[in-house]
DNA sequence: TTTCACATTAGAAATATTCTAAGGTCCTCA
DNA sequence: TGAGGACCTTAGAATATTTCTAATGTGAAA
């Protein structure tokens, strides 16, 4: 996602495109791990030490609010984020912790009568088991 | 769940069964929210008020780590507890982010390759959308 | 140039979770 | 029966994460 395209995405949101938003959102956009607000927040500190860990907060929340970013379900401590990019699932693994992820594809949805009266928006895979880095190599078929 | 299936679950991890466990375990088996640490340990605390706040994250660290207690994968601040009965997926609401239980089903596996060297353990579903509090009426079909 | 709405800042405050040292509990063993 | 030891709890301190607040900054529009 270039520079034109992180801009056009916070104008049409109605957000003004702040130079720390726009490292926000670059960050993210090449970040392929799933990073806490604080590496965040570092990461944009290290470009500009005058940014302010509020304002790296303040524009996480209103960037999930305009569905530009998303927080990542996963258990923990601390939340984690993700680019609104290509919609993909997620790897968790059970030993170290890490998410990974895994490229879409649909998931059949439920019966009628298994959500009675919600709406459904989304169907999103939380796969977990053992990463490559953690899966013994025998394992392996 | 009742009382001796709570000891038994507790003695066959290698843990004693406490009275503080067990309120614990006693309170999640019937308690179908998801309910945070914090609520976990007020609901322990009146049961009995000399219980610490420190032992009852400890004990559900430990719950945890024993598989007897999974936390939910959900976004917020503070995190999720559930007992772990029958496997569920979870539904959760985008407007008052109300977490439900939605009844198992059993989702395809991926196309081989997708998960490369992966070992996979399990495959939850979250369901996104609105809630039959939130959802307009009109909108049900 | 002024105004105004939105945004940032720095540090305080609140919330959530973990740490620590001391003491408690209960079972095993002599 | 008492000692010992492993595990557990406690209370408050400490740390980590997130939000709040009042003051200031920014930039586009008038």
């Amino acid at each position: 996602m270039n520079a034109a395209a992180i801009r056009r995405c916070l104008e049409g949101s109605g957000l003004r495109c702040t130079p720390q938003r726009y490292a926000v959102m670059a960050f993210l956009a090449e970040c392929n791990r799933h990073p806490t607000a604080a590496e965040i927040f570092d990461a944009v500190n290290r470009m500009d030490p005058r940014s302010s860990r509020a304002t790296t907060y303040n524009n996480l929340r209103d960037l999930v609010q305009a569905g530009l970013v998303r927080e990542v379900a996963v258990e923990g401590r601390a939340a984690r984020f993700d680019a609104k990019g290509m919609r993909h699932h997620h790897f968790i693994c059970d030993r170290c912790g890490n998410v990974e992820d895994v490229e879409w594809y649909d998931v059949p949805r439920p019966a009628s009568g298994t959500l009675g009266k919600r709406i459904l928006r989304e169907c999103e895979l939380i796969f977990r088991g053992l990463c490559t880095k953690c899966a013994p190599r025998h394992a392996w078929r």
